[in-house]
DNA sequence: ACCTGAACACCGTTCAAGT
DNA sequence: ACCTGAACACCGTTCAAGT
């Protein structure tokens, strides 16, 4: 309420210019026209200011788009705000038999993932920009972080974490790679192309239609992205489980 | 060694403008300076020609990525030139207990996707690019279609055959992430900004800490890429020999 | 401290023209 | 048939300037 620093009513209604609103809009934008249309010149214009007003609050690009992936698992940070931290800080690196261990590290990490993936899902220009940057953000080291956590308190050793890491890849923020676009589609979108593809890939063209039969339109794009990302999601987490069964 | 089209030593010299030399030419200039370098302009000059000339030969620079991924492919199936094609095609789509099972899918599939790994990481542009683009160009699609021959003279049914497309994802084509770029490094690539951030990320750095114990300089960029990459494909591998297994 | 204007070095692409 | 030149509508960014 103090009216110390002089706040007309103008810069009441515009917000001030701010990193996080810069980062806002470019999340927005992104989300209402996809990742290439988060240009300065319509960042700004979106703000109503001049592009260079930009360069005041962020260093360059690159960090903004930085910035809008760390804003992005932020979300995924409070959309996982239920769980539990599953943080038990073990000291010493012996993998003794830990007494506490958590039963439950399947289920959990399940969950948590797929709460991730509804994120991803609201944002799906995510995943395509993450693969093209290097370098985790804060608040996505943190996700990992917790993942990290979950396993851990599995009574899993770290360096099977540490596999486990890689072995799920970018299925542990919650996509494959057909969250954006319609893989599986492409060249043969339109059933011509597809026929005359089909001689060339017999197996292709047998599995797709075998798999096909229950869908009517047998356009492609028929993929339940839903049930595929869990299946490979347990896949892997069955998998990783059984390794540690069997060294445990 | 006709001359009836009038070929001056200087035409000769200089190979005509093909839409192959000049995808060729892009693959070259990817491998050498990143497929952010791919460009139509430095792309004509690398081919001593005018940046216009190349759309006479392809209509404009989607098709030029398009076409640098398929020669890729190319490449990956005449790596792959020594496998089997595994085509038995089994027309009745009935999961009957086929005679001619293949007992040995698994480690050709296995092989043949280390062998693509081994062109991927030739040309470590390819893995991004591919992620932006959508749909299967002709020669990925055949190598996919080998893919799922193997599956399928290994007895698995069509479906199971789909799922392990998706759970595979873009390990099928030899790569996960970090093919290219150092994945797990990032901000924290100096050691005092990972410090600073090592209390924001317990368990992530314990981790680290862990599995680094035995490299000598703690600075990320440790994984042994390779073997992570096979450990999630066996991974992956297993758990669909499994599923094999218990419904047949 | 915060924002702007003009300018630079790039892009992909169209269109009319050259040979 | 094959290649070119000039031009257009975009980029990200630097730098000196405004308030």
């Amino acid at each position: 309420m103090s009216m110390s620093r002089g706040n007309s009513p103008e810069t009441e209604r515009r917000a001030p210019l701010t990193r996080e609103r810069v980062l806002r809009t470019a999340v927005e934008l992104a989300d209402e026209a996809g990742a290439a249309s988060v240009t300065m010149r319509r960042l700004a214009e979106q703000l109503g200011v001049e592009p260079m007003s930009l360069y005041y609050h962020l260093p360059n690009k690159e960090a903004i788009l930085d910035g809008i992936v760390d804003l992005v698992f932020r979300e995924v940070e409070e959309s996982a705000g239920a769980f539990d931290d599953g943080g038990g800080s073990n000291e010493s690196g012996a993998p003794s038999e830990t007494p506490d261990v958590d039963a439950t590290w399947k289920a959990s990490l399940r969950a948590r993932i797929l709460a991730a993936r509804r994120v991803m899902l609201r944002h799906p220009w995510v995943p395509a920009l993450l693969e093209s940057r290097s370098g985790l953000g804060l608040a996505q080291a943190r996700y990992v972080d917790t993942v990290v956590g979950t396993l851990r308190s599995g009574g899993l050793p770290y360096d099977l974490i540490h596999h486990a890491m890689h072995a799920l890849g970018s299925r542990m923020f919650g996509f494959s790679q057909e969250l954006g676009d319609d893989a599986g589609a492409g060249d043969a979108s339109d059933s011509d192309a597809f026929a005359q593809m089909a001689e060339q890939v017999p197996n292709l063209a047998a599995m797709l239609a075998v798999v096909a039969h229950d869908d009517p339109d047998s356009t492609l794009g028929w993929c339940d992205d839903q049930f595929e990302f869990e299946f490979g999601l347990d896949l892997i987490l069955d998998g990783l489980e059984r390794q540690h069964a069997r060294t445990a």
